[in-house]
This record gives structure tokens, C-alpha cells and sequence, in this order.
DNA sequence: CCAGCAGCCTGTGCGC
DNA sequence: TGCGCACAGGCTGCTG
């Protein structure tokens, strides 16, 4: 489920259910989920802990509790959910926080991709993961930043948009969707951008991305009850998962290639 | 520095 | 039904 606007979507549910609440115990079932300090450490450290607030950054869920940030990234399937102690984990729980309440937050992920940190308050923005991102999304991502960024870059303006570097929180959905509403070829080379289309793009990307937050994010596979997972972007998006249907703009049929190694789907006439 | 690709994992859906 | 393969919303680390 994760890009920006899902992450902000569980960010949000996280902020009413667990502020407030002091961790007893951690659990850790999979350890190549903890990627520093060692699981030790990260369980040790935590328990006392209270979690202050929920924040985010690109994809990153950032925990701030008394003295920590847990900086966690849920990849490709990781998502969070409250359950009570009672209530037996499934075997895709991979690491449990008991809290005073008797509920448990608890990190599920089929594919096991997700990581987490564990980092000193002040810290945090000095961690790898975080230290490199590029703007948020919204009014801090600048033209200038974009065209500084796109000089010289011979990679698609896809893999530009995939990057981290140029705008943290866009993954492979909304990387399709922005080039569709830019009416840019995802092929494209990004130094080949004219500055109306650098404008363009820019553009899209703080609309789209802000529409999605709104609509709850996308939820494509149903997962059955996945915290979080109640978005409907899904039902505003134009070109991805439309191969073979004809685009709105021009009836030709959508096209689905591969392009940065993700799959890309993209309107062979409307996108130059 | 950059681009491409394997690796990390499991599940699902497709063609045979 | 079973098998093998391709694919899936992401990132990191290695190679040339």
C-alpha cells in the first residue's frame, strides 16, 4: 500500500490510537525487519517509552516517543494494526508493542521488506534514510529544485520521479499518473525537459499527490481489513492498472511497458 | 557520479 | 489440480 499519501493515511489512524501510550514490552519475530541498532538495543531502549506524536517524512513513518524516533518504512507491504494481547498474532506479525492498555501495536508484513530504526531524538534527520530525501510534495518543492535537479540527467523522467532525491513519497502509481496528467513519455530523458514541461510536471505532482492524500490514498489489492487500507484514489486513477483501455483524452489504447524495471503504463499518443 | 540489476520475501494469477 | 513463471504500491548494495 505505500506510497506518501497511504503512509499519511496510517499516520493519521496511528496519531488517534497510540499517542499517549507507554510501551511495557517488545516483541521482534523477524529480526531483518530491525535494521539499527541491533534488536537488543531497539527493544531495550524502547520499553518505558511513550509515544509522543506520529509524523512523517516521504514514506517514512517517524514514532517520536520520550527520547526516541522509530523510523519505520513499510515497503511494499507493511502495515500497522492495534490489537488486544488477547487477540493471537498471525504469522505475518513481525514485531509487536505491548502497551499499558492491554492492546498491542503490531507490525504486519507478508513479504517482510518493511524496516525499522531506532534513533536518538536529535538524531533522527542525520539518519541515511532520511538525510538524502528530497522536498515534500507540496509548496516546498520548487521549479528550481525540479530543473536543478533534471540538468544533466540522462534517466527517464520516471526513474527522476522514482528517486527520493527529487521529491520524497512518489512511488510507481502516482509516477504514472503524474507523467499521464503531465502528458510527458515516462521514457523521456529528463534533461530533455523544456521548462513549460519542468512547470507541468511540478504541477501534477504537488495536485495529484495532494488529491490522493485527500481521497485516503489507493488501495488496489484488498487486503481484507488492513489498518489502514480504506483509501479511494483507486477510483480516480486514469492510467494505472488501464492497459488496454481506451484513453479519455484520445481513445487510443493505454500501453503497459517496463520502464526503470517498474511496470509503466502511459497513453502512446497524449505523451510526447 | 550514474545506470542497471540482483536481492530481500511471499502470495497470486496465469498459461500449459 | 499441479507446476513453473511472471509479477506486485520499494529500497539497498553491488557492478561496470
Amino acid at each position: 500500500m505505500p506510497e506518501l499519501p497511504e503512509v499519511e493515511n496510517v499516520r493519521q489512524g496511528l496519531e488517534r490510537l497510540i499517542v499517549g501510550q507507554k510501551i511495557k514490552a517488545v516483541n521482534v519475530l523477524w529480526s531483518n525487519i530491525i535494521k539499527d541498532p541491533t534488536v537488543e538495543d531497539f527493544k531495550q531502549n524502547l520499553i518505558g517509552e511513550t509515544f509522543l506524536s506520529i509524523n512523517r517524512r516521504g514514506k517514512f513513518l517517524l514514532f517520536e516517543t520520550t527520547d526516541y524516533i522509530v523510523i519505520s518504512h513499510l515497503r511494499m507491504e507493511g502495515k500497522y494494526k492495534l490489537e488486544s494481547e488477547e487477540h493471537p498474532p498471525t504469522k505475518h506479525t513481525h514485531v509487536i508493542f505491548s502497551l499499558n492498555n492491554g492492546k498491542e501495536l503490531r507490525y504486519l508484513d507478508v513479504r517482510k521488506f518493511g524496516k525499522m530504526s531506532l534513533v536518538e531524538k536529535s538524531k533522527a534527520y542525520e539518519h541515511p534514510s532520511l538525510r538524502s530525501l528530497g522536498p515534500e510534495p507540496n509548496e516546498e518543492l520548487t521549479l528550481s529544485h525540479v530543473s536543478a535537479f533534471l540538468r544533466n540527467r540522462k534517466r527517464s523522467i520516471k526513474a527522476c520521479l522514482l528517486d527520493q532525491k527529487m521529491v520524497a513519497g512518489i512511488g510507481n502509481i502516482y509516477a504514472d499518473e503524474i507523467l499521464f496528467a503531465s502528458g510527458i513519455h515516462p521514457e523521456r530523458q529528463g534533461h530533455t525537459l523544456s521548462s513549460t514541461e519542468q512547470k507541468k510536471l511540478k504541477e501534477a505532482i504537488v495536485t495529484i499527490m495532494k488529491k490522493a492524500v485527500e481521497a485516503g490514498g489507493t488501495t488496489i489489492r484488498t487486503y481484507a481489513n488492513a489498518f489502514g487500507d480504506s483509501g479511494s484514489f483507486q477510483n480516480q486513477l486514469m492510467v494505472y492498472g488501464k492497459e488496454g483501455e481506451p484513453c479519455p483524452n484520445c481513445q487510443t489504447a493505454f500501453i503497459k511497458t517496463k520502464v526503470a524495471q517498474r511496470g509503466t503504463h502511459y497513453c502512446p499518443l497524449c505523451q510526447k
